[in-house]
RNA sequence: UCGUAUAUAUUCG
């Protein structure tokens, strides 16, 4: 079953999905020699999460109960980020739910998932309630907690609100990262604020962070979404001149 | 890092 699994996952960071489903529909004919386990199923559960078939996830999640396999907490939380990357809030909070029913503890994960899935559904100030809901319950934000959260604002167009999460991660002892940056860039085209653009980028350069291919695209794409054409040129040679690869 | 699975940024059909 551990080899198995090992495949199954192997063929599906390589994109093979129908040969991973294949391998684990074998498993689960012939159960008395590797019967697939709750890795086995949370694995296949991420490949439709990857597919952007948040059903047959659900799906595949039932299978599992129905077999007499216990979900984990990775388990709920592959559903709870299927289900966010549809910004499906209402299954989102039903899952985090019963996962609190069936006695798990929500994960650092399992919080974000559900922030980013209100935030995927341009609803911020919920975002925000499930970032201070985690820190009540004893659950640290890390980097990927509040760069979900800036997002949140940033697609909401909350310009200013995604900003100072930058300092209140700093003072929070976290430090901002290159995905913080790129996304408070994209921010600026979405908020109509192009002038910020200079400001986060100086802000990357006094904390010493290297802006890589998806930041620069993000600051030139937020230029030519507001049709400042020159200014996405400038940041093009810029991004050529610190030796960053165009894509 | 200590044998396998889960969360954040650019592309908006």
């Amino acid at each position: 079953t551990f080899t198995q699994n090992i495949v199954i996952h192997c063929l599906v960071k390589v994109g093979r999905y129908g040969e991973a489903i294949e391998l684990f529909n074998s498993m689960r004919e012939k159960r008395t020699i590797c019967p697939p386990d709750v890795v086995t199923y949370t694995s296949i559960m991420y490949s439709y999460s990857v597919c952007g078939q948040a059903e047959n996830c659900k799906v595949v999640f039932d299978m599992m109960v129905a077999e007499g396999v216990r979900p984990n907490i990775v388990s709920y939380n592959a559903l709870l980020g299927a289900y966010a990357s549809h910004g499906m809030h209402k299954e989102a909070l039903e899952t985090f739910k019963l996962l609190k029913q069936n006695g798990l503890r929500p994960d650092i994960v399992s919080y974000t998932s559900l922030l980013n899935a209100y935030g995927r559904s341009a609803q911020p100030e919920k975002a925000r309630e499930v970032f201070n809901e985690m820190r009540k319950n004893a659950c640290k934000p890390n980097k990927v907690s509040y760069n979900a959260l800036i997002d949140a604002y940033g697609s909401a167009g909350m310009l200013k609100e995604a900003i100072s999460l930058l300092h209140e991660m700093e003072r929070d002892g976290i430090q901002p990262d290159v995905v913080s940056i790129s996304t408070l860039l994209t921010a600026c085209g979405r908020c109509r604020q192009l002038t910020k653009i200079d400001t986060i980028l100086a802000a990357a350069k006094s904390r010493g962070i290297e802006l890589n291919t998806v930041a620069y695209n993000s600051g030139i794409g937020s230029y030519l979404s507001l049709g400042d054409y020159e200014k996405a040129l400038e940041l093009y040679a810029l991004m050529r001149t610190c030796n960053v690869k165009p894509d």
